[in-house]
DNA sequence: CACGGTAGGTTCGGTCACTGAACCAAGAAG
DNA sequence: CTTCTTGGTTCAGTGACCGAACCTACCGTG
């Protein structure tokens, strides 16, 4: 959003976190790297977001606390952007959001989330509709919805078709 | 943020409602409906934003059932704003980004949530932390936090110092 | 060593949304 | 008849976003 002169005017903590993840695509990266994304192509392929934009959003993330850049391998040098602590606080945020866009008239769930050790949905803020408490991220467990296309073109939009944990690392494999 | 080509294509919940309430303003006018605030001319001076954005915000929302235009007056003929059903259901969303929010480092809490009939404080998400539930919209109150500014200048602000119950209607009292 | 491929960017011109200020209109108040 | 209030619209300027092209290491192959 560019928000900067305005926004800090505003004396609101919702403002603030506008500041930090209110800019355009800003949650959907967060949100891909909730879902194991990491490496800036994937990022790149899967959101279809231009590359400068993406440059910007990870280096702001990054500077946010919200991202770690860490480097993965040295010959060639590669970097890959993993969510921190602070990035997975953002869960609850992100699952009310997507729980509130399941009610908008004219489509199917794209996404179930289940607690993966008893087997109950979540609630629209995360929590387990079964056991009751939060569910920490590692035991979340991500399914493919009716809503979904079954055949995507991208490799991370198949690798995220699978049954899967959040945070688990999504891996490519080649074409 | 404009969005329509590109998050059109994303099969997810949350861009899908960051379609709705992604754009610049649009979340933080959602807020001061939840707050009480319904007039044009209320959101205008609190936001301070321009009016344009604020009559292109109104629109939109009104036309996606978050907020509802209604005749409060007939001579001289005037609307005011309120939250429908369909945006109540946004504030765990609000809620789960305050709470984040307030981890910002270098802040003060800005404001407090209670559930009013236990007394106790609210959750990252708007459950009630005594009794457990999830807390209907007219039991929490809201109280004002030591990071907020004691004397502001629009009367607005003023009115929301006070300890009130979310979607009580603000009025602003003449100076 | 030339060549092509991959990962992760930067640069650049065009477009579009946001911004602030000015203007407009219907009624009420004086 | 003039001014004030409420709720807008219009308009020029600016800044963010867009897609495409280009750049830089490094690797693998012949």
């Amino acid at each position: 959003m560019a928000l900067g002169k305005d926004y800090a005017t505003q004396e609101c903590s919702i403002a603030r976190a506008l500041e930090v993840v209110g800019e355009r695509w800003t949650l959907l990266v967060v949100r891909d790297a909730l879902y194991g994304v990491r490496r800036y192509n994937d990022f790149l392929v899967h959101l279809g977001i231009p590359r400068a934009v993406l440059a910007a959003r990870l280096q702001a993330l990054t500077a946010a606390g919200v991202l770690e850049k860490r480097r993965y391998q040295e010959s060639p040098p590669r970097d890959e952007y993993v969510v921190t602590e602070r990035g997975r606080e953002l869960w609850p945020a992100l699952r009310a959001l997507g729980a509130w866009g399941r009610g908008i008239p004219g489509t199917a769930p794209m996404r179930e989330f289940r607690h993966v050790t008893c087997g109950s949905p979540l609630g629209v803020v995360g929590e387990c509709t079964g056991c009751g408490g939060l569910v920490p991220l590692e035991e979340v467990e991500m399914l493919p919805g009716e809503g979904l296309d079954p055949d995507p073109a991208d490799p991370v939009s198949r690798a995220l078709l699978e049954p899967r944990r959040l945070l688990q690392p999504v891996v490519t494999e080649p074409v």
